[in-house]
RNA sequence: GCGACUGUAGCUCAGUUGGUUAGAGUACUGGAUUGUGAUUCCAGGUGUCGUGGGUUCGAGUCCCAUCAGUCGCCCCA
């Protein structure tokens, strides 16, 4: 007794999703399935733990989140495994595995489920988080990427978001990186005083970190720094300009952003993200770009690929901000009054159910005036009664909650006029 | 990994330089209405004050530790 107060706690950064909450994580869900399919995307479910080396051979070595933010354990066979900090490199390792990329055609996924970070928390950030995925693998064109965000925005339309910008920009690929580099360090050495000192780190670790520092000083002595975008080569320039003129033909919203990078090492060529406000410090609501080489460098064939990751749980956030209550209304309850009521409306129900009628049914067996109490808290909309003086007639009588109306049904006509 | 703040009824929160028996609204239960919901009226439980120590004659209040939460840094979704 004394125990079960402490035991009734969930684990640090991990909690119950239900209620409110829940129904937006279920209607965003549905909408993805929904827009995605229509797309050709097919729904992959990966294990949520993977060998250490997909990570650490995909994510990167030097990144933070195989660093120090993975749930990582020797499990009892002795093999070193991670639960899943993202979902790319999962389905990059399944597409290998199951041979999926041997063919020339291209291949569509989407994966939607939870992620682990060990991270401390904040504003739409928890240690156990749920990510929607969309992959395309096999193809490197601007077009696909096109497609790719051409689905993304009518998601994020069909949930009802307005006014979301995609934030756009090319970090190039391996081979012409350091062109930039050797620019940028030129550039970096010349004003290096004025930087911070996780700057002066990453200079030498990933050069491209540095134009995103949240430091004010460090933007400001960025004024006029080399662009990635003019260091590219010929056939990345292209599909860069290609893509921005793919976009403006579609007449999605973008602009181009000179100090966009991600934080994953494998992006190549096309990265975005989207920005929230209503998140606070944790603006970045999804990201996503190219990655040529990531499947080559898990033991695949040279194939390209381009996806993006949503978060769930900041986009329920946003969706709360902009649209308010979940799109959700209970079904319709039936209340019983008197015995052999209660066990005529349970058959009645039986046979709404069968009929495929959305029902609750008060089982209490209380006063009618707690159960419409219930019924008027949770947002019921329609009441149906059944007591001896409807039995006996053979109707039922109906109370439409928003008005206060009520009419009598022919039992008989119920399942039709509920539907 | 670093910093700031918070923790009192199921929920939202009061609570005076430390002072007796811990409060409001809401929700809950019963009644005015034994077949009608936000309303009104009356009556009533609301609780180990996050947890464990310490200071004190005395701690919800002060100190320490710990757990959890919120918000930043870092990083990312």
């Amino acid at each position: 007794m004394l125990g079960s107060r402490i035991m009734a706690q969930s684990v640090k950064g991990m909690r119950d999703l239900f209620g409110a909450e829940l129904r937006w994580f279920q209607h965003i869900e549905e909408t993805a399935r929904r827009v995605f399919e229509r797309h050709g995307y097919s729904e992959i479910r990966t294990p949520i733990l993977e060998e250490l080396d997909v990570f650490k051979r995909s994510v990167g070595e030097s990144s933070d989140i195989v660093n120090k933010e993975m749930y990582e354990f020797t499990d009892r066979g002795g093999r070193r495994v991670v639960m899943r900090p993202e979902a790319t490199a999962g389905i990059v390792r399944a597409a290998i595995q199951h041979k999926l990329l041997a063919s020339s055609d291209p291949v569509l996924f989407y994966c939607i489920g939870p992620q682990f970070r060990y991270e401390r928390m904040q504003t739409g950030r928890y240690r156990q988080f749920w990510q929607i995925d969309a992959e395309s693998l096999g193809v490197a064109t601007p077009e696909s990427e096109a497609e790719s965000l051409l689905m993304l925005h009518s998601f994020l339309k069909e949930l009802g978001l307005r006014h979301l910008v995609f934030s756009i920009n090319s970090v190039g690929t391996p081979e012409s990186r350091p062109a930039f580099h050797a620019a940028f360090r030129a550039f970096f050495a010349q004003r290096e005083n004025l930087f911070c000192a996780d700057c002066h780190r990453r200079v030498e670790t990933n050069p491209l970190r540095v134009l995103d520092c949240k430091n004010e000083t460090c933007q400001a002595a960025l004024e006029g720094h080399p662009v990635i975008t003019d260091h590219l080569d010929e056939a990345s320039a292209r599909h860069h300009l290609r893509l921005k003129e793919l976009l403006m033909e579609l007449g999605l919203p973008f602009e181009e952003n000179p100090r966009l990078v991600r934080g994953l090492d494998y992006y190549t060529r096309t990265a975005f993200e989207v920005l929230s406000s209503d998140l606070g410090a944790q603006s970045a609501l999804l990201g996503g770009g190219r990655y040529d080489g990531l499947v080559k460098q898990l033991g695949g064939p040279e194939v390209p690929g381009f996806g993006w990751a949503i978060g769930l749980d900041r986009l329920a956030i946003v969706l709360q901000q902009v649209r308010g209550k979940a799109p959700y209304a209970p079904p319709a309850l039936l209340i019983p009054l008197g015995d052999r009521a209660a066990t005529e409306a349970l058959k009645l129900a039986r046979s709404l159910w069968d009929a495929g009628v959305a029902l609750q049914l008060e089982t209490r067996g209380g006063a009618l005036k707690k159960a419409m109490a219930t019924a008027n808290r949770t947002g019921v909309e329609t009441v149906l009664i059944l007591g001896d003086g409807e039995l006996d007639g053979g109707t039922i009588t109906v109370k439409h909650m928003a008005t206060g109306e009520q009419e009598i049904w022919p039992l008989g006509e119920v399942a039709a006029r509920l539907k």
